[in-house]
DNA sequence: CGGCCTATTGACGCTACTCAACATGAGTGG
DNA sequence: CCACTCATGTTGAGTAGCGTCAATAGGCCG
């Protein structure tokens, strides 16, 4: 058996990659994809725990997840930490950092984390010749203003049910939009990051997962999750 | 007395405008300035209670408001809704729909408000020419998800008292930015609105504006707030 | 002056936090 | 392979902070 191109080459390609749809190459042609992979970053996944930056270092790069996931930590002045969201893959991150000289949040990998490196200042060029890219870049941008909205919202009327619930939701619908089964799927962050997360103690989200589970809307196992009935857990989540 | 320009032109000339260092035409020269200049569609001024868009609505339009303050909101399933933000002079509103076609959140003056209104596709075509606008235009649009950013921290992770003290810590940094005193300041929205952005119920707001009081932080007189130990505000907002 | 809306204050109850003990699984080394 | 430790998660008891309900006060407008 053969390859008719070098594995690497595949790898990093958007022409190749099964995440194009959900990613910065949607709507563009083959050619003005092929002027986007040319600004694509090769590097060896990072295995969990790893940071992709940290507060405080330079920004140079926006981030594409290939495979994996990653959480986002804004530092407080206090020393405690929040975590801002969780990105999985054909999602972008890094875009707090854009107008700034460095990063003001850290990345951190949840597992082995594979991820497209995009220089900025070549991405802002490239955008500047390829409307439909830099269209399609404001577009995810957009969206993840209207998900920080989605949880600022949650955060500040919902009760910790709910939360948790439209937690559970959001990643059932992100993990079907890339194909994988909306029902059941296996959490890649802690209980600790969860709870971080959603603005609840630890021991609060421990004690709505067996509730959720009694109640017969989840089946939970550790960290796998499944949805036994999901328009109760739609309901729940509402308010 | 006799005016070079017409009123209305200068009123709508990122050149002659206050608040330009604050705005789009941030490191522009003039000439770009004038290019953005043509874009900007001028309208009468919203007053209290108009919408400027509402959810639903076709998306046309980034808004930067020139006088005035907006409140933007999110309606949510239930019927409930939830402030996202407070909008002042030399802000830029509306990012959240950029990818979509019609208004997620409804905007809403809070007092007599002019704004510059920026049609999209046409602000699309004039950053593709001025690189520098463009520039300015992500800068702004990631400052606005670092302010996210912070009110998740703020929600997630801060106490009543801490959320309002960082609220108001907040307000006087952008007053001051505009040249505006830092320590006393007519609040534009109701304690109604404060609560719901700050996640508390109204009686809580209230309750800690005369705690504050009564605490020597603060002296507040119905929407006049007048803050009498900075520090300790401050100190309060850490956690 | 009277009515209305916004804001304040009080009393009470519930949600979710804290502190603490315990369980379970993963990883390590003998 | 088993015993050990450590990290992570679960469960219980007690409580504080904040929400809810209700009554009252104060500014604003006709």
């Amino acid at each position: 058996m053969s390859y008719k191109f070098n594995i690497a080459t595949v790898e990093t390609s958007c022409k190749n990659c099964s995440l194009s749809e959900l990613c910065l190459p949607r709507g563009l042609t083959d050619s003005e994809m092929q002027s986007l992979d040319t600004l694509v970053e090769k590097r060896k996944p990072y295995k969990s725990g790893e940071y992709l930056f940290q507060s405080g270092q330079i920004f140079k790069n926006l981030y594409a997840i290939k495979s994996g996931s990653v959480k986002v930590v804004l530092p407080s002045e206090d020393g405690e930490q929040q975590i801002i969201g969780f990105f999985m893959p054909g999602e972008l991150l890094g875009l707090d950092a854009m107008g700034k000289k460095t990063h003001v949040c850290s990345a951190i990998a949840l597992e082995t984390t594979s991820v497209c490196s995009l220089p900025f200042d070549d991405m802002q060029d490239i955008c500047h010749d390829i409307k439909s890219l830099s269209k399609q870049f404001l577009s995810l941008i957009s969206s993840e203003i209207g998900n920080e909205h989605q949880m600022l919202l949650t955060l500040g009327k919902k009760k910790a049910e709910s939360r948790l619930a439209t937690f559970l939701i959001n990643l059932s619908s992100r993990f079907s939009r890339r194909g994988l089964s909306s029902n059941a799927f296996n959490l890649t962050m802690s209980r600790h990051d969860i709870s971080n997360y959603l603005g609840l103690a630890d021991e609060t989200v421990s004690r709505l997962f067996t509730r959720l589970q009694d109640d017969n809307v989840l089946s939970v196992n550790r960290r796998l999750v499944e949805i036994v009935d999901h328009e109760k857990l739609k309901a729940i989540a509402k308010l």
